[in-house]
DNA sequence: AGCACGCCGACT
DNA sequence: GTCGGCGTGCTC
């Protein structure tokens, strides 16, 4: 170990605080205190006092130091596992890559300040050692005796119960000294999953893949898999014969979802696997869960965690494999404070900790695949479905040869289709990703649109709630009587479809069908989605109408119709992503078709059945889809063959937004494979009442945008209301 | 992030 | 006259 770094005599250590500050900031070691990197410290900051953790010593010693006079001494010491060196070195990391102060990352490894206080510990009982004085044994007595071997601590009222005596008995027993109080053993909340448990019968291509996924983690160090294989071909249980791999070590593992609320189906396939629950973390778990689970990772009690993206920021002492599930998931991307993407992020800790990495979908971003042909991944393909299941036959409704009748939205062969797998016994899916009654309010009589007044975009319908609104800001109005533009009254008409709409559809068409709506707001939380997954395995639903949260990894096995009520939908708009994203969103739709033993059938219907998008679906070639994909990107150096960067420049004033982006623009870096774009409004000119502007800096793969973005920022100087927010590696518009 | 300092509006 | 609104700036 290195001596404690001093300026002139005197003892100091820097310690990063979890705020964002531009970097660590030195403290006094006081005599008797020895700190070593990553321990968990109290300091004085500015009249309050604030928790932090012993950072490393600089490489290089500061330039200008803080004087020693002005040091103040490091208040105490936390009863806390100390932060180690590889998750110190993957905050570091995350920091410079995001272009975020190093303290704003260690707030997201410190979002549980309770659990670094010592535990609480527990009261219960002991034997006490046989004393000179012969107490009367009572049969009660004798009962409590028997319940309690030798050297065993039991909880007062779990004892009481188990001997079927009252509290009252062991408390007349340790006044008569047979027992004594004593701290129980710290309770082990998250059962150790048993790597040989018994799960469900691998076929020989899942065995096969199980077997290399296991050499990988068996090796016990970095190397990412790109898992691929269509829905339904078993990828979850070829994964988690990885994990079992990884328990059977004694290391840890974490198993990153997209959206956690909505997994029960992936929880109880764990069980299966392992016949225990994992430790769970998002952002619903309480926060006395939260304490536990946190200290438990830190103390290596929890073997595996499965969680959402900010679970990669716990405190696992040993990882030993990270599975990032559904890696295409754009839910991956965190866009607010510290914007990061949970998927990349998640192999760079994985290389921090001399970890395994597996990444897996049904439908792979462009990313990874470029990565496995790059050779810095190992692909693992699974060819076909699982237990004999046959993928889904996918299908174009032309809306311009067969459109729905006026203000319908679902066209005959849909409807048809619909009507037969009902009269069948079958079940039959709806898609459409559009929350709410109708996206857009119109006058008839002026043309009048109705649009929310904090952001550029329209209200939307919700009937069933009787509001208009956005789903960008919490604003929400009562639909108006009469146009707020030309008074008319009952001259406002809802304009095109959203679930709620498609429904209404429904009820018409199928009035003795059991129908079901999925939305994020018609199913608020974990239990309503676990219930109406339940009720949809138990065939209490013929029809089911959702959003994109059906998309999800749902098995549903008595589902064949999946019904696709605007398939052009996320091709709009100039993203670059559009059209992979579309493909993916559509196959994961498509995959909860036939997944048992009838076949499945998916109609998609657009107006442009020719598009790439559409014929990629219907032949199920996307690996063809994604090559040209990638085609197209290649020569501009579009990612992934080139880097982006965004800054959304944004100001309640709409001029001092524009002034500061059109400075940014004009100090913009250039020169060789360095482009910048913009400045331009921002694809949403107005969010929650703030004008934006956005630049795009574009740079070839093997330059690196952060100290050209380091440079830009430094050269422009940005007034206090003005925000600027950096992006490295956008996805979607923003 | 939070806390203090500072400079302008309606109140005991 | 002061109580308090939150804008600005600093924290080893």
């Amino acid at each position: 170990m290195k001596d404690t770094p001093t300026v002139s005599g005197r003892p100091r250590v820097p310690v990063m605080l979890p705020l964002p500050l531009a970097g660590a900031y030195d403290y006094a070691v006081p005599a008797p205190m020895a700190l070593r990197p990553g321990e968990f410290v109290s300091v004085p900051l500015n009249q309050r006092e604030v928790l932090g953790v012993v950072w490393d010593a600089p490489e290089v010693p500061e330039a200008n130091p803080v004087p020693d006079r002005r040091l103040k001494p490091v208040a105490s010491v936390l009863p806390a596992p100390p932060m180690t060196a590889s998750l110190r070195r993957f905050i570091d990391w995350v920091a410079a890559y995001t272009l975020s102060p190093p303290g704003a990352v260690l707030r997201m490894a410190m979002s549980v300040p309770a659990a670094l206080e010592a535990p609480a510990p527990q009261a219960g009982w002991t034997l006490a050692p046989p004393g000179n004085s012969r107490p009367r044994i009572t049969p009660e007595r004798q009962r409590v005796l028997d319940v309690l071997r030798a050297g065993e601590v039991h909880a007062g009222a779990l004892l009481a119960q188990a001997a079927g005596v009252s509290l009252g008995v062991l408390r007349g027993m340790a006044e008569n000294g047979l027992l004594r109080p004593a701290l129980l053993p710290r309770n082990r909340r998250f059962a150790r999953p048993d790597p040989s448990h018994p799960g469900p019968a691998l076929g020989p291509a899942q065995a096969a893949a199980g077997a290399a996924l296991r050499n990988r983690v068996a090796a016990q160090r970095f190397g990412v898999t790109l898992l691929t294989g269509v829905t339904g071909s078993g990828k979850t249980e070829v994964y988690l014969d990885a994990v079992a791999e990884c328990l059977a070590r004694g290391r840890q593992a974490l198993v990153l979802l997209p959206e956690i609320a909505l997994s029960t189906q992936w929880l109880e396939r764990f069980e299966a696997r392992f016949g225990v629950a994992p430790a769970l973390w998002h952002s619903e778990i309480t926060s006395r869960t939260r304490r536990d689970t946190w200290r438990a990772v830190a103390e290596g009690e929890a073997p595996v965690v499965v969680g959402a993206r900010s679970a990669l920021f716990l405190p696992f002492p040993d990882l030993g494999l990270i599975v990032v599930d559904e890696e295409h998931e754009t839910a991956f991307k965190q866009e607010e404070g510290v914007v990061y993407h949970a998927r990349d992020m998640a192999v760079v800790r994985a290389r921090l900790s001399q970890a395994a990495c597996v990444l897996v979908s049904a439908t792979p971003s462009l990313e990874s695949l470029t990565n496995v042909e790059a050779g810095r991944y190992t692909a693992l393909d699974l060819p076909e479905r699982h237990g004999g299941a046959s993928l889904p036959v996918v299908e174009v409704v032309d809306l311009r040869r067969t459109p729905p009748e006026r203000g319908r939205f679902l066209a005959p062969p849909l409807v048809e289709a619909v009507t037969a797998t009902i009269e069948r016994g079958e079940q039959a899916m709806l898609f459409l990703n559009r929350r709410g009654y109708a996206p857009l309010t119109l006058c008839r009589h002026c043309g009048h649109r109705m649009r929310c007044p904090n952001c550029t975009a329209w209200l939307v319908e919700h009937r069933a709630k009787r509001l208009l609104q956005c789903h960008h800001c919490g604003h929400a109005e009562p639909p108006p009587a009469e146009c707020p533009e030309c008074g008319t009254a009952n001259s406002l008409t809802a304009v095109g479809p959203g679930v709620e709409r498609v429904m209404e559809e429904a009820n018409a068409l199928w009035p003795d069908a059991r129908r079901l709506v999925m939305a994020s707001d018609t199913l608020p939380g974990p239990a309503a989605a676990a219930e109406a997954a339940r009720a949809i395995q138990d065939r209490e639903v013929d029809l089911i109408i959702g959003t994109q949260i059906v998309a999800k990894g749902w098995h549903f096995p008595h589902l064949t119709l999946v019904g696709v009520v605007d398939a052009d939908l996320g091709l709009a708009g100039g993203d670059l992503r559009a059209a992979e994203r579309t493909v993916q969103l559509l196959h994961q739709v498509a995959g909860r078709a036939g997944r048992a033993e009838a076949p499945g059938r998916v109609l998609l219907q657009s107006f442009s059945p020719e598009h790439p998008v559409m014929q990629a679906l219907i032949s199920g070639d996307l690996a063809a889809f994604m090559q040209e994909e990638a085609a197209m990107r290649r020569p501009g150096h579009w990612p992934p063959f080139g880097r982006l960067a965004a800054l959304i420049v944004s100001a309640e004033e709409e001029r001092e937004a524009d002034r500061t982006a059109r400075d940014l623009g004009l100090a913009a870096p250039g020169g060789e494979g360095v482009q910048v774009l913009g400045p331009a409004p921002a694809p949403l000119a107005l969010l929650r009442g703030r004008h934006r502007r956005r630049l795009l800096l574009k740079t070839r793969r093997d330059i690196a945008v952060q100290p050209i973005l380091r440079e830009w920022l430094a050269r422009v100087p940005v007034p206090n209301h003005v925000r600027v927010q950096v992006d490295v590696d956008p996805v979607g518009f923003l």
